[in-house]
DNA sequence: GCAAGAACTGAAAACGCTTTCATCCCAAAG
DNA sequence: CTTTGGGATGAAAGCGTTTTCAGTTCTTGC
């Protein structure tokens, strides 16, 4: 007994009007006599009608979902962006097609295609890193697409950020005003523009201002994982540092709590600080100081830039700079 | 310009064949002369054609995508089944339609509705809770509905959990072998079917193994936020409980750290216990000792079985429970 | 009471693909 | 040299909507 599905043609039949009539009642069009709607309503509440939005993808050519890319989601920087990004998305009756990437750019262009033959209206990109391969089939989109709490070296495409060079260049000032002079750099792989191109023009930056001279021994490339962090401890004592700007939470608590379990003392003998101010540092014990970024609003300012984009209402400025800030906690002194 | 797309119709135009046969070599149908299908590929990848996955779900009925709702991705526990579901997903070619139900039940029924509207071929659920309208949904759907890592008190639906009674009556065992008699038991709603039929089962069956009076002034319902375990330290306290078992990791995590604030030493003066084994318990000091389930794996199986169920194949057992252990670490004695 | 326009409504053509069914071709069998 | 049958192909009918365009039916203002 296969459930029968009640097309617009059923609805049209029993209310005596054509299926033309019916479309528009369902989709608001104020062209119909109030009796006629009034009629039809009746029939599709009592037919319990509703409206295939597949059928109504092909005809319409939109289908009111947006693909969204994400590294992890089991990262909670990402997650955070991806809530504030369905929020919105469901607030203008999109949906969301979520893909993890693994920051694969193999994957991630793939995922691509098979979000444009599913002919997503938009998409939304997170990753910390836009191969040339990926550029080429950002181009090829007939779908808009922005960048959420992700840069590309070449920015031609719409996205929403924070100043990432300022942050960090403030975080690290705020390591060197508390005295510390070898000052580490930890993040992810330096290939990522956003390692390379931001957060460590602002370490830099900040040292010269400061009058302190780059020393690459203090710059840790490894993976954005707990247990890199916290593997990481030997290593960091050994240059001598006594303090470090983590580029990520997760990692970030890896490295204090490897120094905590060393019994290196966090912050009297080495500070801390991180990047994206996520649930995790306040968990942590000492609850860990960080650049703060307006998580959830990152991701909700992309979905709502693109859906002026999908609307082709004209905007202004297609790269928004949301602001960041400082939050001491008790990694730092 | 508006890019132009090219169909079906096209290539069957430049390849000289009809657009039946085009369809079936895009579709790896066998019963093409090869010399035909590689005129036909060739001239796909010349034209770059790519299938439209709207007209090919209008035409096929199958969209290869599946619902998925959770109550919300910035939590870690269901962050992590949904890296199983996206994974195994992908796997078999299908995308993920993810919305954050917010355990709200009204916003579930309507999730509910536009995924069925989008034609969806299959549906995992997550959440605490299946209110009865929402199984009058489940019941209405023609596409196939899946529970992960959730429980519903009539079970008819597949599911894939592990034995929430028992993992946590030996939780709280443990606890009992330590020599706590006053142990608190703290979740979120007991509206919720996973606190009230299955936890507190599982705690009133380890308390009543040991001979321990049931005491209802142990019993702690709140938010699963970790917020709200840390502003429970004086409620907690003031029971005189010695340990604690706890429902959520983030939710446990708080009730730690507001404890450990407070002077309170754990697990020398409290011991704690949580439920979910997600990268939290590893990140707070002390480590929390947890009830461990193989998070990623609740996913991915969901995720399997509802492929079978896509497929019509027969699946001898709809209700997996898959194996759970108990983590020592450290905070509990 | 009538013309002119506005408000409604319906017929039918897309939308881009899958799938059924009929047809055709050709190799193998007799 | 037929017959037979299976493999290869194409024509065309959907799939369930939206949307255009051409009516048709009301309202108004005179």
């Amino acid at each position: 007994m296969e459930k029968q599905t009640v097309t617009i043609y059923d609805v049209a039949r029993e209310a005596a009007v054509s299926m033309a009539t019916v479309s528009r009642v369902v989709n608001g069009n104020p062209n119909v006599k109030p009796a006629t709607r009034k009629k039809v309503l009746e029939v599709i509440d009592r037919l319990d009608y509703r409206p295939n939005a597949v059928a109504r993808g092909l005809a319409s050519k939109k289908t009111t979902t947006v693909g969204v890319i994400i590294p992890d989601v089991t990262n909670v920087y990402f997650a955070s962006l991806a809530r504030g990004i369905d929020d919105i998305a469901m607030m203008y009756k999109y949906n969301i097609i979520l893909t993890n990437s693994d920051e694969n750019g193999g994957k991630e262009v793939q995922v691509l295609n098979t979000l444009m033959a599913k002919q997503v209206d938009g998409i939304i990109f997170m990753g910390n890193q836009v191969t040339p391969e990926l550029r080429d089939e950002f181009k090829r989109s007939k779908a808009p697409i922005v960048l959420a709490g992700s840069v590309d070296e070449e920015q031609n495409q719409p996205s929403v950020n924070i100043d990432y060079v300022a942050a960090v260049a403030e975080a690290v000032k705020n390591l060197i005003d508390h005295g510390n002079r070898k000052i580490a750099f930890v993040s992810g792989s330096m290939d990522e523009a956003i390692n390379h191109d931001y957060r460590l023009k602002g370490y830099k930056k900040a040292l010269k201002d400061a009058g302190i001279a780059y020393d690459d021994k203090l710059i840790f490339e490894t993976d954005y994982t707990y247990k890199a962090g916290q593997a990481l401890e030997p290593a960091l004592m050994s240059t001598g540092a006594t303090a470090a700007f983590v580029g990520d939470d997760e990692l970030a608590a890896g490295v204090m709590n490897g120094l905590t379990d060393a019994q290196v003392a966090v912050p009297d003998d080495f500070e801390v600080i991180t990047s994206n101010d996520t649930k995790l540092t306040e968990l942590v014990r000492p609850k860990m100081s960080s650049i703060t970024q307006p998580l959830y609003d990152i991701g909700a300012v992309a979905m709502r830039l693109l859906t002026k984009l999908m609307n082709n209402e004209t905007v202004d400025d297609k790269t928004v700079i949301l602001p960041y800030g400082l939050m001491k906690r008790s990694s730092t002194k």
